[in-house]
DNA sequence: TTGAAAGCGCTAACAT
DNA sequence: ATGTTAGCGCTTTCAA
């Protein structure tokens, strides 16, 4: 049989209590007897029953990480890197990790975990507010609700957008074009945003026949990014010449190297283009992809850290920390357009780029990890 | 509150014992009682809790998964699709699955379990026999231990390699050459076993000059099985110019398509190719990557299945399923070579070839899952 | 077929 | 500082 707590307590001549208490670092123990009951503990080889423990203390010392399956099996492994910072962490406090994809009985796995980290935007919306309504302590991972107050760890998209797409004004482009597989996406339609917001500050205009995307239809194949991005790429070729590109993600923006390199063109002294995510695919674009850099582990572990206080202090604010994406320079953007394309006066540069150094942004102020 | 078992039979007006039984299917309880206490059960929420479950019936109703951290982030998501099989079945049988990678307090993690699937061949042997010694339910899973008997499912690589060859030798090829990020692989050096059985049975001879692996230094990053594989073909161009390659997996492939587009030459007219694995990688070449498609996700349910049974009857003698890989023929091994260099006489074909249709084999006599 | 009772291993309130 | 006691919610004998 299993050493228990009570053995331990024969062994040493004292109550289960006090070895409970030693155990758990709790005030009132001698040291004399705390260390005494340390060294037996750990001579007898005795590991504690995490049912026991869960059952008296009503806590199950583990978190669940729910995700989209669709999402989880994406080449780049986005989400991976997420579920291994939050794995760091729950390794760290000594709680359990407890995966699941997203399927039915979700309530029936939320018992069973003190608190849920729900991984990426396709998460049925409806299946997130019924794990609220149940009191589960929750937070969003690279998703976030607009009116219901949940927290969660998000991506800066709009300013990684704004400074990717500065990027490629600032070496003296002047038609940006955009492109993403989707436009129906949060982070995307957000990348969409900060696309335009640097547009405007560069004094370039907005042009719908720089804008493209794949078809409507989705495959629901993650792995068809890349397809869609080719698409969306080829689009854009057909309506207009743009001399840069900003992808929405790396994956698109792999696809979109395709099209080009399909329709003659080089890459960056013909047509430049910048990625986001730097996932492992922008390391092995062809050229090297210029990309935004997410910290998907360091996010993962603020997920993990924030929902443990969520479930220690359940009436605390809500709270969302943004993380800011980090330009990767590499060849795909290439070096500056010719002086004479970026002499030109209609190319003016924006008062003050507005390049988030923060790390964290906090809703109600600044946070620090 | 929470509902508990209590609460459902006071409603019913039965005792908590006669629930238990009535939920749990066992005989014993009327249709009359059993359908009634279904009812109000279903009717109050009722979900029963986890950790008195489990300290009553001394289970944890839950499967660990262990990974080495370095694979689990391969671009290909080998081991991201085999959990993804394993969640499923863990899923359907009630079961959770804790996740873990593979770092130190694993005795801690497997007390919590009951029962343990390792996966990939990387994890300590030091670590894997530890947990056999304490008797905990375990499966490996891309993965076998050659003397001390534990469950395993695996990939033929043999006869997958075999196949691959025998593919190329098929179309014509009679220096065929192969590739490895290394050697001192399990599968690996397995996949060269077979490369050298499907030359001997095709009698072509081998040729140490035709075979090339990474650098011995290992980075450690599994992303780099890319960079092996380009670095493997360098070496075998400057040694001997074969006409194919069969490359130990489509990472190392795609790094070989690298090198042999440096050197100029074109795939598969002048050099064909084959890998191994059917990622995400083998869909997203330059050409499309002919390969040996290994079933992840099936080989994940196969584990959880084994795992279970074993729980359920841990004398039972132990087992191995054996997948076989499917040749998945793309355009990187070409069209048949021109008719002069197939009617060479020295090209004899096998009596027969081996492929195993079987898609399982167990140690000890046909398998079937 | 059903109920009563004991107990799984631990924690926590209350005593001392 | 330590011991005693009473559960946590469920399963499982043993009786009835």
């Amino acid at each position: 049989m299993e050493v228990t707590l009570k053995d331990v307590a024969a062994q040493v001549g004292v109550a289960p209590s006090t070895v409970s208490r030693a155990l758990n670092r709790k005030a009132g123990v001698s040291e004399r007897t705390r260390s005494a009951i340390l060294a037996t503990a750990k001579r007898l080889g005795y590991i504690p029953n995490a049912a026991a423990r869960g059952l008296a203390r009503k806590r199950t010392e583990s978190l669940g990480f729910l995700v989209n399956p669709q999402q989880l099996l994406r080449p780049d492994a986005f989400y991976l890197e997420i579920l291994e910072g939050v794995e760091q962490v729950t390794q760290e406090r000594g709680y359990q990790l407890v995966f699941s994809t997203e399927n039915a009985k979700v309530l029936l796995k939320a018992k069973r975990v003190d608190g849920l980290i729900l991984a990426g935007c396709d998460l049925k919306q409806s299946t997130i507010l019924l794990l609220k309504r149940r009191g589960i302590p929750l937070i969003l991972v690279d998703n976030h609700l607009e009116f219901d107050q949940i927290d969660s760890v998000v991506i800066d998209n709009v300013s990684g957008a704004y400074t990717a797409v500065a990027h490629l004004a600032e070496l003296g482009h002047r038609t940006i074009g955009f492109i993403a597989e989707r436009l129906d996406d949060l982070n995307f339609s957000e990348r969409f945003e900060g696309y335009r917001r640097a547009l405007q500050a560069y004094g370039l205009p907005y042009d719908q026949a720089l804008v493209a995307s794949g078809p409507a239809e989705l495959s629901g194949k993650p792995e068809d990014a890349t397809l869609y991005g080719q698409i969306a790429m080829q689009r854009l070729l057909k309506l207009k010449l743009p001399t840069a590109v900003f992808a929405a993600n790396d994956g698109a923006a792999a696809g979109a190297l395709r099209a080009i390199r399909a329709a003659g063109l080089r890459v960056p002294e013909e047509l430049a283009i910048v990625g986001f995510d730097d996932g492992f695919i922008a390391r092995h674009t062809e050229p090297l992809l210029t990309t935004m850099r997410v910290h998907r582990r360091e996010m993962g572990q603020v997920a993990a850290r924030l929902l443990l206080e969520r479930i220690a202090a359940p009436d605390q604010p809500v709270r969302q920390v943004k993380f800011s994406a980090q330009l990767i320079v590499r060849a795909s953007s290439g070096k500056e357009l010719a002086r004479e394309v970026r002499d030109d006066p209609k190319l003016s540069r924006p008062a003050e780029a507005s390049r988030t150094s923060a790390k964290y942004i906090s809703l109600g102020g600044i946070f620090s990890c």
